[in-house]
RNA sequence: CGGGGUGUAGCGCAGACGGCUAGCGCGCCGCGUUUGGGACGCGGAGGUCGGCGGUUCAAGUCCGCCCACCCCGACCA
């Protein structure tokens, strides 16, 4: 066994994802149960992240703000619903500085009720309205099944809630973030998820409706990557969420909630790695190009030197890193860096010095095929074009592996001969809690989402055979 | 919480039928030679063998209990 090798995909997708997270040093295992320590390597990703999400909060009018970690139990148990989906992965603190509480404390699984406690002390007025917060948190939700960025007790994420005057606009508002959500997939992951609405089952709990952006990971298992959940009047019902409108009458306000969490990058990891490791959107590289020099001689070293300065200063809009460690083998570094999923390396060697060339290899198409020599003029344009053609065929890659994996089958037999094989189904749907329920006993399949995109007509369901209007996604999921 | 597996150096492992100073590979440190796809030589450092208890002249090794982690299921972003 090669210990440098990853586990390949095919031979054990668990192993080779639990092996990448740790080599690309992304995050580790932390001494407690089900917890990871996100590393400097995979917090920079995260940021990168944030960085964007919450420009595109800021530019539809949201602000940030920070609500606490704690919250008494009692908030918890207003909402029916949400107690009753939340109770189970609750942690609950008794004792603060050696004394029994009087009223236990749980840690935030999310903030709806606390943040509702609050709303409602803010707004008094339609005038106080719309209310855009959202905040960059850790919550805890005791899972028993952990992995990491995929489900870890504690993770980070964002959670967006808002309150508005009318049922519209939270819909509308709801609508708006996962398209923000799904843009974001797209054009910055370049993860092709599919946006759509839960089925009443798969909803938030404590929402009057919930949306998803769902991807296909590498082993063709469905990852929920980003939630936006119209919650009606439940919460503003729960926690007295009131405004006086314009007629001077009492109404309840309509809030929503919208997440997005280190889960996201659990879905990078599993839409574009190889055997070889990680393979990082251009965009939200931590490093976009890692620049090897090559020598041997002092002599070769000076020159080789001079334009590995040089390139600096022209690519500082990049991210960039030089590795002159002087340990290691150039072949090592090419090794560690595709582990790590630069999307881009540059060699430069005594032979370009000479030439006025550079070795360009691109993450994104492995090995020979994706090195090219070019040359040194103008290295700021080649290296900026060559990424957004490393991002675009990122996405295409990714784009073309789903669709090639999603079938549309006539029959419940064709429809369990997919799951089993690790498709998706895009099939007519009548919706039928019981019957979602029978298919996940059958096959392990659970109904992803009602896509936004909906084809037009009507059609046979697939398990009822009854007329539908609609078409939905079905499939194994994280 | 059910089923399976694993705990020996930072990582991966070996240590019949109990036996004396616990070993190997990778990594790490030093010196030298190397450097265009995971370099090599020499010399080093590093261990309460997951924990507790028992059997025994003697326990990584046998027995019991506990703990942790991983994988597969039921629940979930």
């Amino acid at each position: 066994m090669d210990e440098k090798k990853l586990t390949p995909k095919a031979e054990n997708y668990s192993e080779w994802y639990n092996q990448l997270v740790q080599r690309a040093e992304l995050a580790d295992y932390a001494p407690v149960r089900g917890c990871m320590v996100v590393r400097p390597y995979g917090w920079s990703l995260w940021e990168n992240i944030q960085a964007i999400l919450d420009q595109r909060f800021k530019a539809t009018g949201h602000v940030n703000a920070a609500f606490p970690l704690f919250i008494p139990l009692s908030f918890m148990e207003k909402e029916k619903e949400h107690v009753e989906g939340f109770s189970p992965e609750l942690a609950v603190v008794t004792i603060g500085g050696g004394t029994e509480l009087e009223e236990p404390l749980v840690v935030r699984p999310t903030s709806e009720t606390i943040i509702g406690h609050m709303y409602a002390k803010w707004i008094q007025s339609y005038r106080d309205l719309p209310v855009l917060i959202n905040q960059w948190a850790n919550v805890v939700r005791w899972e028993m099944r952990t992995r990491l960025f995929l489900r870890t007790l504690e993770f980070y994420w964002q959670e967006g809630h808002t309150a508005h005057a009318t049922a519209e606009e939270a819909e509308a508002e709801t609508l708006q973030m996962l398209n923000i959500y799904a843009d974001f997939a797209y054009n910055e992951a370049a993860v092709p998820v599919i946006p759509g609405r839960k089925s009443e089952t798969e909803k938030f709990a404590g929402a009057v409706r919930s949306y998803t952006i769902e991807a296909m990971m590498g082993d063709k298992k469905a990852l929920q990557a980003g939630t936006s959940h119209n919650l009606g009047q439940n919460f503003a019902k729960a926690f007295d969420i009131q405004y006086l409108d314009e007629n001077n009458t009492l109404q309840y306000c309509w809030t929503t909630s919208w997440g997005l969490s280190t889960r996201f990058i659990g879905a990078i990891i599993m839409t574009h790695g190889d055997d070889q490791g990680l393979v990082l959107p251009p965009r939200l590289a931590p490093i976009q190009v890692v620049i090897v020099p090559i020598f041997r001689k002092d002599e070769e070293k000076t020159q080789v030197m001079a334009v590995v300065e040089r390139f600096k200063s022209e690519l500082s809009t990049f991210r960039i890193k030089v590795d002159d460690r002087t340990e290691v083998t150039p072949g090592f570094k090419f090794n560690e860096w595709e582990l790590r999923g630069v999307p881009l390396r540059l060699e430069i060697g005594p032979k370009d010095v000479a030439n006025n060339t550079v070795a360009l290899a691109r993450r994104d198409i492995p090995g020979r095929e994706g090195k090219s020599f070019v040359s040194q003029e103008d290295i700021a344009g080649t290296v900026g074009a060559m990424l957004e053609t490393i991002q675009a065929n990122m996405l295409a890659n990714a784009t073309q592996c789903r669709d090639e994996n999603i079938h549309q089958p006539e029959d419940y037999e064709a429809f369990k001969e997919i799951i089993a094989a690790d498709g998706w189904c895009y099939v007519w749907w009548k919706p039928n809690d019981e019957n979602e329920a029978r298919i996940k006993e059958d096959t392990k399949a659970t109904l992803r989402c009602i896509p936004r995109e909906q084809p037009g007509g009507t059609g046979k369901c697939i398990f009822s055979g009854e007329e539908a209007t609609e078409k939905a996604y079905f499939a194994r999921a994280y």
